[in-house]
DNA sequence: ATGAAAGCGCTAACAC
DNA sequence: GTGTTAGCGCTTTCAT
C-alpha cells in the first residue's frame, strides 16, 4: 500500500546505522571511511532488498550534478540527427548519464529558450548543433563552467570545443567528380542560414567551381520547415536554368530535388547529374543509386561525446583547452553521376 | 565573476521580503493570497533584473513532480519513432514539459533499466512502446499511480491506456489489395519478438489469405539489430520460395527488402509485387513507388499526449479508466503493386 | 569506525 | 497581507 520509496533514513532506521554511514557505503566510500566489512555488507543487501533507491533531486540538489545532458539539434526526426542522437544515446548511458533532447528549427528563439532550460534544468553539459545568433548564449554558458559541445556548425574562435566536418572539402570533392565526368552546368541548392559567403558547403563549391573554369550557379534557399516549400523551390529552379548536374546541400533538399527530378521526368543521370550531401537509405537504394558527400555519423557522436565526457571529468578543463575536431567526409559514388 | 544563480534567497534578502511571499508571488498565488500589487511588482520586476530561475530540483524535491516526461521506443533512430519523438517533443514543450528518451532494441533488459531510471528520476509520465516481457513492471509503475500510457504494441487488459493502430486491418487490407491484383503466392517478412501467433499484423494477414484461399507464406524473423543480418534473411528466403508478391511487416524490413529485390534484378511489380507497413520517404520517391500501410503519426502523438496530459492534469484518472484508442492505417498504393 | 548536524533551494501549513 | 518554520532526501564536515 505505502509503496513509496525508500529513503536513506528508512534504511538507516531500519539497521539502526545512521544516514551518514549509509550515504558513504552507498557511494562507495565504506574503504576509506574504514567501514567494518559486515556493516557494508548488512547495509548493500537491506538496499537491494528495500530496492532502494536514491532520490536524483535530493542528491542534484546537493552535489549540484544532475547526470543529465542536453542534447540540442535542428530536427530529432531527420535521420541525420536522429541517428547521432540514438549513438550519443548509448555512449552516454554507459557513462550513467540521460538525455533531454529538443529540435530549434533553425529557430533563434527556440534555441536560446532550450539553451535557458538547460540552464534551469542543469544539465551537467550540452552538445549542440547551434542555429546562428545563439553565439552570445553558447559563450556565457561556456563562461560559467558549463560543458559545451558544438557540432554540425560553430562559430568561429568562441572558445567553444566543436566536432565539424570538412564541409569545404567534401562539396569540393563533389563538384571536382562531377567536373570530372564532364558536368557543365552544376548547381548547388543548399540552405543559407546567415549569409551565403560563410557557408563552408557554398563556399567549398564556388572554390570547386572556379577551380574548374565552370559558371556559378548557386541557389541558396532560406530554412523553412515546410517540406512542400522546397519542392516549389526546387521545381522552379531546374525550370528557370539549364543545368546538366546538380549538387543538393543537405539530406531533405537532396531528398526533395530527387523526388522533383522523378515529377518532372528527367533522367538520372542523363539528363542530369546528382549528387546530395548526407547519406540516405533513399539515396543508396534508389535506382539509380545516388551519389553522396556522406559524414562520418558515428565519428561525430564519437567524438562528441569523448569530448563532453572528458570535460565533464576533469572540470578544470572546461574552461582552458578548447578543441575543433574536423573529421573527413566521404564521397560515396554511385549510379547518378 | 560569482555569476551563480540567484535564488529565492537572494531575491527576498534584497527585497527584504520572506522567501514565502516570494514563492507564492512566483507561482502566481497573489491574489489568492491577497498580496499587494506592490510588492508583486517589486518582486517580480528584481526577480526578471537579476534573471532568477527556480531551481528544477528543489522544486522537484519539494513538490514530487518534475516535468519530465519519458519517452521509450524502439529506436529513436528509425523515421517512424524518431518522427513521433518530434511530434511529441513539440506538443509537450507547450505543457512546459521536457523529455528523456532511450531505446529499448526490443531488449527486455534494456527496456527495464530505463523503467528504473524514469523511476529513479521521477519522471511525471511516461510514453512508452514496450518490448514484451515488461507487463510487469509497467503494471507497477501504473499501480504507484505513475502515468503510463504505451502505444505501438501494448500488453491486453492491464489496466493501462493505449494509443493503438489497427495493425490487423492494415495488414488484411494489404493482402487483399494484393490478392485483387492477382497476386498468388503472398509471402509475409515480419518481425516476430514472441509467439507469432500473437502478432496482430500476422494475425490480419493470416485471416486475409485465408479469406482469400491463397497459400500461407509467412516468415516471422526474430529482432536483431543489423540491418545486414535482415538482407541475408530476406534474400535467403526469396531464393527458396517462389513469391509473386511479399508485404514487409515494418520499414526497416521494407527498405532492406527492397534493397535485396533491387540486388537480385527483380522487377516490381511485375516479378514482385510489394508493400510494406509504414510509410517512408524511400517508399515514395522510389520508382517505382512503393504501396504503403502507412500509420497516422501525427494523430498517434496527439493522442498519446493528450491521454498523458489529461492523467498529468486529474492524477485521480489515472488508477481509473483505462483507455485503449486504435487508430486506423491508410493503404497508399503505388506503383509497386 | 561511526554519527550529529548543517544546509542545498524550495513550498506550504500555520502563525501573526 | 506577510513572515516563521519545518521539512523534502541527500552529502559532507567535524566531532567522538
Amino acid at each position: 500500500m505505502t509503496d513509496s520509496k525508500p529513503s536513506m533514513s528508512d534504511l538507516a532506521k531500519k539497521l539502526n546505522v545512521s544516514k551518514t554511514t549509509i550515504s558513504f557505503i552507498l557511494n562507495g566510500k565504506a574503504k576509506e571511511r574504514r567501514i567494518s566489512e559486515a556493516l557494508v555488507e548488512k547495509v548493500l543487501a537491506e538496499a537491494a532488498n528495500l530496492g532502494y533507491r536514491p532520490n536524483q533531486f535530493a542528491q542534484s540538489l546537493r552535489t549540484g550534478r544532475t547526470n543529465i545532458i542536453g542534447l540540442m539539434v535542428e530536427d530529432i526526426s531527420n535521420p541525420f540527427y536522429a541517428s547521432i542522437a540514438r549513438l550519443i544515446e548509448e555512449k552516454v548511458y554507459q557513462n550513467g548519464y540521460r538525455i533531454v533532447y529538443c529540435s530549434t528549427e533553425n529557430d533563434v528563439t527556440r534555441g536560446k529558450d532550450f539553451l535557458t532550460m538547460f540552464s534551469t534544468l542543469s544539465v551537467d553539459g550540452c552538445i549542440v548543433a547551434p542555429t546562428q545568433g545563439m553565439e552570445q548564449e553558447i559563450r556565457e554558458m561556456h563562461e560559467k563552467g558549463k560543458s559545451v559541445v558544438l557540432f554540425d556548425r560553430y562559430f568561429g574562435n568562441d572558445g567553444t570545443d566543436a566536432v565539424m566536418v570538412d564541409n569545404q572539402g567534401g562539396m569540393y570533392r563533389a563538384v571536382e567528380h562531377l567536373a570530372a565526368r564532364g558536368a557543365k552546368d552544376i548547381g548547388l541548392i543548399a540552405i543559407a542560414l546567415d549569409d551565403p559567403e560563410k557557408e563552408d558547403r557554398i563556399i567549398g563549391f564556388k572554390k570547386a567551381i572556379a577551380d574548374n573554369g565552370l559558371a556559378t550557379y548557386v541557389f541558396p534557399l532560406p530554412f523553412k520547415g515546410g517540406y512542400e516549400e522546397y519542392l516549389q523551390d526546387i521545381s522552379e529552379i531546374f525550370s528557370r536554368n539549364k543545368l546538366d548536374a546538380v549538387v543538393f546541400g543537405t539530406n531533405y533538399l537532396g531528398i526533395a530535388g530527387l523526388e522533383v527530378i522523378n515529377q518532372m521526368g528527367l533522367r538520372i543521370p542523363d539528363d542530369m547529374a546528382m549528387i546530395s550531401f548526407d547519406d540516405h537509405d533513399l539515396f543508396r537504394i534508389h535506382r539509380p543509386g545516388i551519389t553522396v558527400v556522406a559524414q562520418p555519423i558515428e565519428a561525430i557522436a564519437q567524438k562528441a561525446i569523448d569530448t563532453l565526457m572528458s570535460k565533464l571529468r576533469n572540470p578544470a578543463l572546461t574552461k582552458k583547452t578548447a578543441e575543433v575536431i574536423t573529421l573527413p567526409t566521404s564521397l560515396i559514388v554511385r549510379a547518378s553521376t
